[in-house]
DNA sequence: TCTATGTACCTTGCAGTTCTAGGTATATGA
DNA sequence: TCATATACCTAGAACTGCAAGGTACATAGA
C-alpha cells in the first residue's frame, strides 16, 4: 500500500508516544512494533526513527536512559513522562477532530463513544 | 484549538478534493468552506491555498477555468477530474488505515460499515 | 469622494525540516 | 570467517511550505 509522506509524518508523533504507553521501549523495538501495528504498511527507517526520538526527548515528552540487553548490547531505553501523555492526549484530540472532518465529507465517523 | 502543522498537511489534499466532490468551487469559496467544515479550527491562509491547487492541477486531480462572479469579479473555478476521484479514494483508504493503526492504539475504531 | 472592508487571485524567498546514505559495533550461527 | 540480526548514531543535500507582500475591484458608509 505505501502511506502519502504527509500521512506518516502527521502519524510519527503520537505513534511512538502511543507505543511507550504500553511500556518503556528503545529504538530497534519500536521500530519492529510500528511495523505489526501497521500490518507492514509503515515501512520506517532507522534513520527516521532515531532523530524522532531524539527530538522527543529534547521536547521532554520522552526520558532516555541506557540499559543492556540480556545479550550485553547496549540500549537506549525511552518511557513517555508526564509531558508526553498530555501531548499524546492532545495530538488524539487534533486527530479525532480532523477525523471528524473528513468524515463528514466521506461519510463515516468516528463513534461518539470512543472520544 | 489549532491543529498540528503535520496534521494539516495530512489533510489538505483529501479536504480540497473532497471539497470539489460536491462541486466546482474556486480558492475564495474553498477557503471558507474549510473554515466552516472544522468549525473554524483549521485557518488556512490563501498563501497556502493557492500553490496547493496549482500543484493539484500539475497533477491532474482538477482541473481550471476562468470564470466571473455574478458582480463581474474574475474568478478560477476549479472542478474535479477522474484522476483526482481515484486519488480522494485512494487517500481515504490511507486515513482509514493511519487511523485503524492509532485506533488500536487509543481505543477507538472506524466502524466497518463506514469503510 | 474618501476610506474601510470584503472579495479574489498570485508569487517569491528563505527558514525550516527531512531522510538518505553512510558509519560504528557486537552477538550468533552456519 | 562470513552473513545476518541486533543496536545506535549523524551530516548535509534536497526539498518544501508558507508568511509576507503584491495587485485589483466592488460596495457601503461617512
Amino acid at each position: 500500500m505505501n502511506i502519502d509522506k504527509d500521512l506518516v509524518a502527521a502519524m510519527a508523533t503520537p505513534l511512538v508516544l502511543a507505543i511507550l504507553m504500553e511500556g518503556s521501549s528503545y529504538g530497534y523495538a519500536i521500530l519492529k512494533r510500528v511495523r505489526e501495528l501497521s500490518s507492514g504498511e509503515l515501512e520506517w527507517t532507522d534513520g527516521m526513527l532515531y532523530p524522532l526520538l531524539h527530538r522527543l526527548e529534547r521536547q521532554g515528552y520522552i526520558h532516555a536512559e541506557w540499559g543492556a540487553s540480556p545479550e550485553g548490547r547496549r540500549r537506549r531505553y525511552y518511557q513517555i513522562t508526564d509531558a508526553g501523555r498530555a501531548q499524546l492526549a492532545e495530538q488524539r484530540r487534533q486527530w479525532v477532530t480532523a477525523t471528524r472532518t473528513l468524515g463528514g465529507l466521506w461519510g463515516f465517523a468516528i463513534p461518539a463513544t470512543g472520544v
